[in-house]
DNA sequence: GTACTATATGGAGTTGGCTCCAAGTCAAGT
DNA sequence: ACTTGACTTGGAGCCAACTCCATATAGTAC
């Protein structure tokens, strides 16, 4: 797989990718003779880890540490396990921060539906809704 | 309250609190006679809105224009709700993102925690877990 | 009033995560 | 073989959101 597959695969750009790989988030990708990236099966597993990752805002710095101490071998599954487990709990909080917004923005756009509604725009709550 | 008092409540820092009144992501917060900033009830509840907001990733522009918008007065009313349901719309895609991380994480750490426990790291599925 | 700490301002600097560019190489079509 | 378009590299540039700094003024304790 080249790398314009991929990049539209997973919706985001080859530098991306290319970045991804220069700082470690994703091991060494395989070359041809050529010297031109080929994604084989295991590479795009990387890949979606890193991706998947990303978008809930883990750093490229975190998911490259893991990729570091995956590539040292065994004697690290401890080392990852705790890496894992604090990106987890941060993932937690960030949870609990965007759902708190969420309510705050539903509960916001529940009273201004009422005021385009009504033309009047309030913040009390009322009775039966 | 002064700003160190308000940092102290949302965890922020000064400058930060500065920062979002320079921008507009808070309206700009009355001064005592020597320009010294005094937050009363209404300028604490923008802040928590900011802090909110921004902890679950709005940007500090979109904050900033519901601002403009609730400054500009009650003919805005449609335009804020449409500002707050695009961003509710956004947070609705990074609540999913977020999840679909979290459950990576998850199902890693449950791999990593037999890997300690057993030293061989597996990613099969296994019956009865 | 003096000393000391907190705050104000404008503006420069930093960080993370891309994003773009130049110059060159590779691959596919004709 | 030649053209065209995709891919390579190293490195520069960019943007959002702070964060820090220098200098000056305000408030507080004694």
């Amino acid at each position: 797989m080249t790398i314009k597959d991929v990049c539209e695969k997973f919706g985001i750009t080859a530098d991306t990718l290319r970045y991804y790989e220069k700082v470690g988030a994703i091991p060494k990708v395989g070359r041809s003779q050529g010297g031109i990236r080929e994604y084989d099966d295991e590479a795009l597993s990387w890949v979606q880890n890193a991706v998947c990752l990303r978008k809930a805002g883990v750093s490229v710095e975190a998911i490259a540490e893991y990729v570091r101490l995956f590539n040292m071998g065994d004697e690290t599954f401890e080392a990852r396990l705790d890496l894992l487990s604090k990106e987890r709990e941060e993932l937690g909080k960030q949870l609990a921060e965007l759902t708190e917004a969420v309510d705050l923005l539903d509960w916001k756009i529940s009273r201004y539906r009422k005021a385009v509604e009504t033309g009047v725009l309030t913040w009390d709550k009322e009775e039966g809704e």
